[in-house]
DNA sequence: GCGACAG
DNA sequence: ATCTTGTCGC
């Protein structure tokens, strides 16, 4: 019997073979997950610093995201900046232009983002740079995510590094879903909570959402990546939010977009 | 079968 | 993600 053929793989098209081997990779790499505090700085609280002894503290955050021209659909922008903490200054920034054929597939980001992005954080590391991120802030979910590895998880195994998923809309896992989220976050109980946990039917805590200015109708949704616990990540969104998305992730996107818009400038006058 | 579905 | 200006308000 001959096979039926599988949709060609034309840009945007994605065979139920590569989605079968997308989940392999992720089920894979998720047996190397931490998903608790596993890292050597420690926060410069002033509570902390007098007396806990001569350990590195957090000094530089990373943040990555991905434009894309509106003209040309396949060229993307892979953005790293780095954000000096807790002061929030860019010190360091790079831009990576590619073609990108894996389409968008929900539940499969990584394989369309991450590439790009591990580039970015390699050539980085190759080259010993001194501002090389202690921690990454991801555009995009950690454990909220289907099978509980999203890009977040997939670039903090890959790099290394211990990585935060952020997420501007929710993906629904486990019985959550945006409107019960927001109804929750107006509830009386949690009127005055900046923060709720995501806890799903089965029990299971997935992240938090996040009311990330004074009286913000739509939260952000936090979720770890890699190497490290839900309260540690809350805590450091919640320092580096100075706008609804934490500064890292913000100023990647801002520049990222600038980057794109400023090329296909320049493509029109020539 | 239908709808939902990070960026 | 991207298409898109002004506008209402602190």
């Amino acid at each position: 019997m001959e096979k039926q053929p599988q949709e060609a793989s034309l840009d945007s098209l994605t065979s139920s073979q590569d989605q079968h081997d997308w989940i392999a990779a992720q089920d894979f790499l998720r047996t190397k997950l931490i998903t608790e505090d596993s890292f050597t700085w420690k926060l410069n609280t002033s509570a902390g610093t007098s007396k806990q002894g001569a350990l590195e503290v957090l000094r530089y955050v990373g943040g990555v995201d991905i434009s894309f021209s509106k003209d040309d659909p396949s060229m993307a922008c892979g953005t790293l900046v780095v954000l000096d903490f807790p002061t929030l200054q860019v010190v360091y920034e790079d831009f990576s232009l590619v073609s990108v054929h894996i389409p968008y597939v929900p539940g499969f980001l990584a394989f369309r983002e991450a590439p790009v992005l591990l580039e970015l954080l390699e050539k980085m590391k190759k080259s010993n740079n001194p501002f090389y991120p202690q921690l990454l802030l991801v555009d995009g979910n950690g454990i909220l995510h289907p099978r509980g590895f999203g890009l977040a998880c997939h670039l903090g195994v890959v790099a290394d590094l211990p990585t935060i998923g952020i997420g501007k809309n929710l993906h629904h896992v486990d019985g959550l879903n945006q409107s019960r989220v927001r109804q929750l976050l107006e509830a009386e109980e949690n009127h005055a909570k900046d923060f709720i946990t995501l806890v799903g039917c089965s029990g299971h805590t997935w992240g938090a959402a996040m009311r990330s200015t004074q009286g913000s109708v739509k939260p952000i949704f936090i979720s770890i990546g890699h190497r490290i616990s839900l309260p540690t990540a809350i805590t450091i969104v919640q320092m580096t939010c100075k706008y609804r998305v934490p500064e890292p992730i913000r100023q990647a996107d801002i520049r990222s977009r600038d980057y794109i818009r400023t090329l296909q400038m320049n493509a029109r006058t020539m």
